[in-house]
DNA sequence: CTATATTGTTAAGTATCTTAACTGATAAGG
DNA sequence: CCTTATCAGTTAAGATACTTAACAATATAG
């Protein structure tokens, strides 16, 4: 980590450049399209995304998200209300509550990522093949540095 | 964009599964030392970020975090309370409030922002040469992808 | 000069979060 | 067993942050 110092904070700080406004612009138009489907705002759309992904617990929801069980347990009731999320009892453990998404919420979720896909495809349709590499293995890298064994 | 399709939406599935878990983690290394410091929520830790990226009025900062301009006015308040923002009257528009970050509320940001870089050095400190221009590459194809004019 | 628009604050109501208390279910100790 | 402790989730009460609406002060237009 000697002579590569300068290069290294310059790598540094054209991630820390570039991700934020990169990230923001992707999620903002992820997250509109499905809270207007919906009529629901945006914390609630934090769960149907973290149950989609695979958290069906209450408690592994608080933790991803870092906030308390009561506030995921209001927001889930919230969306039962709505007909977007359904409780079920786990065999095993009866004090466990299976999180799932309903048939309409998952229809729609799943329509809603393919038309952010479909949005993220017209955006990079003009990067060269060459680019496409590129962006590929810069990913794998981060995913690599920054999330090694998890998700 | 015909023969590339599968390819394209390969690189697209990439960077939507890369990008969350990468800028999550890095964002919370960011944030929690930041609050722990001032003692804020995270709201508020917002808000002194937009005002050090140059945001400096209440109607700007509400149009980026698009919330209500009152919202703004109420955290912004509370900061001033806590001697971490200053309201100054511009000269030629005098219904305009210039926010500024006192100087121990910068001070202790760019702190925090050092110490997010160093971390983010330490993390990224054994990739290679090539590596590092891989993702510099990146980061310049997704800026110019998604952000074309701004920031 | 009057009418309209803009910038920010204030006030009242709603939503969401937190902590604490509680229910029901499981695990551990004597 | 039977008591005690622990755990998952919900519920209740209070705090925080957001919304809309009404307002004050200033700027712009006709």
């Amino acid at each position: 980590m000697k002579p590569l110092d300068s290069s290294l904070l310059q790598t540094v700080d054209i991630v820390l450049e570039t991700l934020p406004p990169v990230w923001d612009r992707i999620r903002s138009n992820l997250r509109t399209a499905a809270i207007q489907k919906f009529g629901i705002t945006l914390e609630q759309f934090h769960v149907l995304r973290h149950i989609r992904k695979g958290f069906q617990s209450v408690g592994d929801l608080a933790e991803k998200k870092q906030i308390s069980r009561s506030a995921v347990s209001q927001a889930v009731e919230a969306l039962v209300t709505k007909g977007l999320v359904t409780r079920r009892q786990e065999s095993d453990d009866r004090r466990c509550v299976l999180l799932e998404l309903t048939v309409h919420a998952s229809t729609v979720m799943d329509a809603n990522a393919q038309e952010n896909r479909l949005w993220m495809q017209e955006k990079m349709g003009s990067l060269t093949p060459a680019d496409q590499a590129s962006v590929q293995k810069a990913m794998q890298i981060l995913k690599n540095t920054f999330t090694p064994e998890e998700s």
